[in-house]
RNA sequence: GGUCUAUUGGUCAAGGGGUUAAGACGCCACCCUCUCAAGGUGGAAUCACGGGUUCAAAUCCCGUAUAGACUACCA
């Protein structure tokens, strides 16, 4: 029996060989540098912070060379696959603006000319590769049930032996062909390894992008490439689809960087040109001093919908992110601060070679900074959203008045230094309650209050028309009568006076507010108007 | 055990043989005709450690330590 024989003993009943898909799958037409690229998850449920970071990076590089990112879905553990995944997915990511050029749109469609996108739906594809390997006798099958697998390592360990299926224990790697339809015919389990050309002991160099030239082993561990439910591994299916789909560049993250060698190997054996890889560190986390990965099952934060429910803008955590994939973006976006993350020219260069610890603090001022710089519709609207979702009973009161609100929200803002105070729309609530009726039930704290002084400004000498120069000399002019005198002058003769101006307005702030830090006083007085002003100092008496 | 990678202030980091070792977040101090948030000014680092190479090392080389990744018929 020839080799061929045996593959059509394996493969039967494949209707194309590799040549037609070579030739269904032609180069993309793209201008000079477009790098093509993908994000390929697994279906396994939501998106998590370092997928976020993996496929912003790659939207990023597609975008800025007008390339092509595609989705494709790695959903070849059936095991693991979840229901509405895709769609899931895709979502999550929309949510941020990252949208795709071609691949799955969900479970059942999907666009562009490079397809399926799907892997599961690429077996016959894969098959007719696998066909002609074993053909040329570049892949074998192999025999070892798990258990033998087990074994095997288990030995390996004992010995402190390298692991791995490679020379003396790779035992049906030169099966002859009849011997191999032999056990084939007699229907005993199998899977296809790849016959793996390297010596442990020669040298293969790679290129990594961010990283440089990496020096490994040749890889020489005949891996399975055919899993036992004819879907392919992981590596497999990578060389294939990233051949045929003409990605340029591969970026994921770096638990991959280890794989590199089996990668590089499978591309030149069933002779493909590699493409180049990217290799992005993983998001840290410090937790009571040990320093690991960003967990999807220990760590909330590691979930996009956290920032979701904390109310912290994607756009934020976009901010964020760039300045994680190139650290230069943060000096860049502080001189072009009114350019858009995508006008930045992002550089596999400056990507970090190692993990950074995920810094919630930073990202939380950098929401501030973009929230502060919104206009008082955009921060009304995007407050009102999170609200809706998240604080029904508030979300009364913020509405009640979208004028009053937009007023109070609008303290200090739409200016050339705009105030910062909300750092996310949860904070909102707690900013602004007091500037609402319906929420100011205050416990005053023990203070001491000249009620009579209140009484007689607030009645006598307040003007809700003034303006604040206006506001702030006669609060200045009626503190005389009290005794009060400026700053300055109580400051050098503090035994003369009462007070000064400033304690005037914290006497007014404290009353009107129940606080004693809100921002200007003056726009708070002139939003609540006399009357509540008047009413509140009642309220504040009885309280007494 | 093997293979690979990384290590500059509390954090993110620039810098790739000669620098007063950028910048950002956080912290502290002071300033700013009401407080706070800002804003401004200033303060805090012998570049993990030990050896080399060199006139000169954060930068190059070798060790050590620490951390991470991989070592599945998972991706």
């Amino acid at each position: 029996m020839t080799r061929e024989e045996l593959a059509d003993l394996i493969f039967p009943d494949i209707k194309h060989d590799i040549k037609y898909y070579e030739e269904k799958y032609p180069e993309r037409n793209l201008k000079e540098g477009a790098i093509v690229t993908r994000y390929a998850p697994s279906p396994t449920g939501f998106v998590h912070i370092g997928a976020l970071l993996a496929s912003f990076t790659g939207y990023s590089f597609a975008k800025q060379t007008d390339g092509v990112f595609f989705l494709r879905i790695e959903d070849t553990d059936t095991k693991r696959t979840v229901e509405n995944g895709i769609s899931n997915i895709i979502k999550d990511l929309k949510d941020f603006d990252i949208t795709f050029t071609e691949g799955a749109l969900d479970e059942e469609n999907e666009n562009g000319n490079y397809g399926p996108y799907i892997q599961s739906q690429r077996k016959e594809i894969y098959h007719a590769f696998i066909k002609e390997l074993i053909k040329e006798g570049k892949a074998y099958p192999c025999f070892l049930s798990e258990e033998e697998v087990n074994e095997i390592r288990e030995r390996q360990e004992k010995h402190k032996d390298r692991i791995g299926i490679y020379g003396k224990y790779a035992k049906y790697r030169d099966l002859t062909p009849d011997e191999a339809a032999a056990k084939i015919k007699n229907n005993e389990p199998y899977i296809i390894r790849f016959k793996s050309p390297g010596s442990f002991y020669k040298k293969i160099k790679c290129t990594d992008l961010v990283r440089g030239t990496l020096e490994f082993p040749e890889n020489d561990l005949d891996i399975p490439i055919m899993k036992k439910d004819g879907l392919p591994t992981y590596h497999f299916a990578h060389v294939v689809d990233d051949h045929l789909m003409h990605t340029t560049h591969i970026i994921r993250s770096d638990e991959w960087v280890s794989s590199l060698p089996i990668h590089i190997q499978l591309f030149e054996t069933c002779g493909f040109k590699a493409p180049k890889y990217c290799h992005i560190s993983p998001l840290l986390k410090n937790d009571d001093g040990v320093i690991r990965k960003l967990s999807k099952r220990k760590d909330p934060e590691c979930a996009v919908s956290f920032y979701h429910e904390m109310g912290i803008p994607n756009e934020a955590v976009k901010l964020y992110l760039a300045t994680i994939i190139n650290s230069n973006f943060e000096e860049w976006y502080l001189q072009n601060k009114d350019k858009k993350i995508s006008d930045f020219e992002f550089s596999f260069k400056k990507v970090s070679k190692s993990g950074a610890l995920f810094d919630l603090e930073k990202l939380i001022n950098i929401s501030r900074t973009y929230i502060s710089r919104l206009t008082k519709e955009e921060i009304y609207e995007q407050t009102k959203t999170y609200l809706e979702e998240f604080d029904q009973e508030f979300l009364k009161v913020f509405t009640k008045d979208p004028d009053y609100t937009k007023a109070i929200l609008n303290i200090e803002r739409e200016q050339k230094k705009p105030r910062k105070d909300i750092g996310k729309y949860s904070d909102v609530k707690n900013l602004i309650w007091y500037m609402y009726d319906e929420e100011f039930n205050p416990e005053y704290e023990e203070k001491n209050i000249d009620v009579d002084l209140l009484t007689d400004y607030l009645e006598n000498y307040y003007d809700e028309n003034d303006d604040k120069n206006t506001w702030f000399n006669k609060i200045a002019e009626f503190g005389l009568k009290y005794n009060y005198t400026s700053v300055k002058e109580y400051k050098e003769n503090p035994d003369n006076y009462e007070g000064h101006v400033g304690d005037i307005c914290e006497m007014l702030r404290f009353v009107i507010t129940s606080l004693t830090m809100t921002p200007d006083l003056y726009e708070i007085m002139h939003l609540l108007g006399k009357e509540r002003l008047i009413k509140r100092l009642e309220q504040y008496k009885k309280q007494k």
